[in-house]
RNA sequence: GGAGAGGUGACCGAGUGGUUGAAGGUGAUGGUCUCGAAAACCAUUGUACGGGAAACUGUACCGGGGGUUCAAAUCCCUCCCUCUCCGCCA
């Protein structure tokens, strides 16, 4: 919600600046409302003012014992006026307030100007995609054959737009969430769990409702929506609150699943897992003072990047231009992820300043010190990340063979599998734990092993840091490169046939 | 699901129809005292909207909504929430 006061004083400059969303914003229709509201209240004040002073009158008369009953019944006219009043009051309320949810933020200087997608402007990009010298399969393919994926069951349990993961992807899924959580908390980020499902009061402070009804699931008959993104239940948590200026800036993190109706989407991506009634995410939320929110949305938005990076991903970050940003927000980034199998970047992340508009609808407020005047915090948020595509994209750009990474404390092993995976592992934990040197040589021979007819397997290293290295090779382990995958696979001119298992940690 | 008890300012806690925006306490802020601190003492200390250059001032707000009354934190209805006991359940 914007400032009314502001949008009275500058009717015309916040026209303007909202013109640039696209579209067409009535403000002149809305301060109408706003003068109208106001012009009722002064007159109910003087009503009030002199109900009370009569009021007051009375009650020394009646303890005088002197008689009250004329003005009593003058009183009474005037209660019944008062009450009449007050009806028109809170029409004028609602219809300024049905009016003003339904303004969007304004954009911020900085965002640049753009009617569509078309005209996001890509500030940076990391890492560089993977060529492959065929068409490489897509992950749903990928996960199905490695039997970690299982959309067919999935849609029969609830129907399209679920998924099912099983067995190591489940655990793919789980550790990716741990692995989030953790190093956004080791950045200070408070690791909350909220509920899922929400009220309509916090889903108009957020900015869902009233305007986007048709994107949420509502439970019939109740008065709960489901999330569609943790920064609901995340952002309620101090609505209505005043803060102390000391505490800002509050940095949260939260694991959710989301839900999403997806309703008039069907014409977009629907290959897979990429766009899902139900994903599960991790979000980073933020409220800081004013004067540090743009900073707070570049760290936000670093923040996100790191986990891409740590796991190797190759993306890009690019500033949504005023058309194509969200309605609650003043300026977003978003982080898309490379997917090899359509050639492009898909978003993976969403890094948004809200400035103060969601914290002028949920009531988020701060002092600077004991003696100053309350003033709202500024809000931001984005994925850290979507947990669903990030699988996606792990799938695809390593085609899975993971024999190493350091979601956990204990390591990932990975392993070049298998018909019977028990034999493998073992093999394999056995040579690492005797620090054997693990080399292409090894990994053929276990394919072999594992009865692979070509002997070639897909293997690559994903989230390797440098202390990463350090300890692999302390234990011995050869990282490999991206590269060293693709001369491989070069080498066998065709796209092996080998299945793969992946081995998450213990928890 | 059954039976009770509650929801008052940043916090604790009085207040059952009329100068109560709300006693008292705690905390916080400013000051006196002190070399400094503690203690003590004095003062200040809610939010929103409107009027006013300002001092100041009007109105609303004691969980939400409605009602009774000239007048409601106080009485009535209703909804929400919290707590205790019993039952059930992860």
């Amino acid at each position: 919600m914007l400032d009314l006061r502001m949008l009275r004083n500058n009717t015309a400059d916040a026209a303007a600046k909202l013109a640039r969303r696209g579209g067409n914003f009535d403000i002149g229709k809305l301060v109408a409302e706003e003068d109208k509201r106001q012009a009722i209240q002064s007159e109910l004040d003087a009503m009030r003012a002199k109900l009370n002073e009569t009021s007051a009158e009375i009650g020394k008369l009646a303890r005088e014992k002197k008689d009250a009953t004329a003005i009593k019944a003058e009183m009474k006219q005037l209660s019944e006026t008062i009450k009449e009043r007050e009806n028109l009051q809170r029409d004028a309320e609602a219809a300024v307030r049905a009016l003003a949810l339904m303004i969007p933020n304004i954009p911020d200087d900085s965002v640049p100007l753009g009617k569509s997608e078309e005209e996001n402007v890509e500030l940076r990009k990391w890492g560089v995609p993977r060529t492959f010298d065929f068409a490489p399969k897509n992950h749903q393919e990928i996960g199905e054959k490695l039997g970690i994926l299982d959309l067919k069951r999935a849609a029969k349990i609830s129907g399209a737009r679920f998924a099912l993961y099983r067995g190591l992807g489940a655990k793919l899924e789980r550790s990716l969430m741990s692995f989030m959580l953790n190093t956004h908390s080791a950045k200070g980020y408070e690791e909350v769990m909220p509920p899922y499902l929400v009220n309509e009061k916090s889903m108009t402070g957020t900015g869902q409702l009233p305007k986007f009804e048709e994107d949420l699931f509502k439970i019939d008959g109740g008065e709960y929506y489901l999330i569609p993104t943790a920064e609901v239940p995340v952002t309620n948590i101090h609505a209505d609150e005043i803060l102390d200026g000391s505490e800002l800036t509050k940095k949260f993190c939260a694991f959710t699943p989301c839900f999403r109706r997806e309703a008039g989407s069907y014409g977009k991506v629907t290959a897979g897992i990429i766009r899902q009634h139900q994903f599960n995410k991790v979000e980073l939320v933020k409220l800081s003072r004013p004067e540090d929110s743009m900073a707070e949305l570049e760290g936000l938005t670093a923040d996100a990047e790191d986990i891409l990076q740590k796991l190797g991903l190759p993306y890009r970050v690019i500033a949504l231009c005023t058309g194509d940003t969200g309605f609650a927000s003043a300026k977003t980034y978003d982080i898309e992820v490379w997917l090899p199998s359509m050639g492009k970047y898909v978003e993976i992340s969403s890094c948004s300043n809200f400035t103060d508009f969601q914290a002028r609808r949920t009531g988020i407020r701060f002092k600077r010190d004991a003696k100053s005047k309350p003033e709202f915090v500024h809000t931001q948020n984005g994925s850290g990340l979507a947990i669903g595509r990030t699988v996606v994209a792990i799938l695809e750009n390593y085609r899975l063979l993971i024999p190493l990474c350091r979601f956990h404390k204990p390591f990932v092993l990975c392993d070049v599998s298998c018909r019977d995976e028990r034999v493998i592992v073992n093999q394999r934990r056995a040579r690492l734990s005797q620090g054997v040197k693990v080399g292409w040589d090894e990994i053929e021979k276990w394919s072999k092993l594992a009865g692979t007819a070509d002997g070639l397997c897909y293997v690559s290293v994903f989230g390797f840091d440098s202390e990463a290295r350090t300890e692999a090779d302390k234990a011995g382990i050869r990282l490999l490169e991206a590269a060293d995958f693709t001369s491989f696979a070069k080498k066998g001119q065709y796209e092996p046939k080998i299945k793969a298992k992946l081995c998450l940690p213990n928890f």
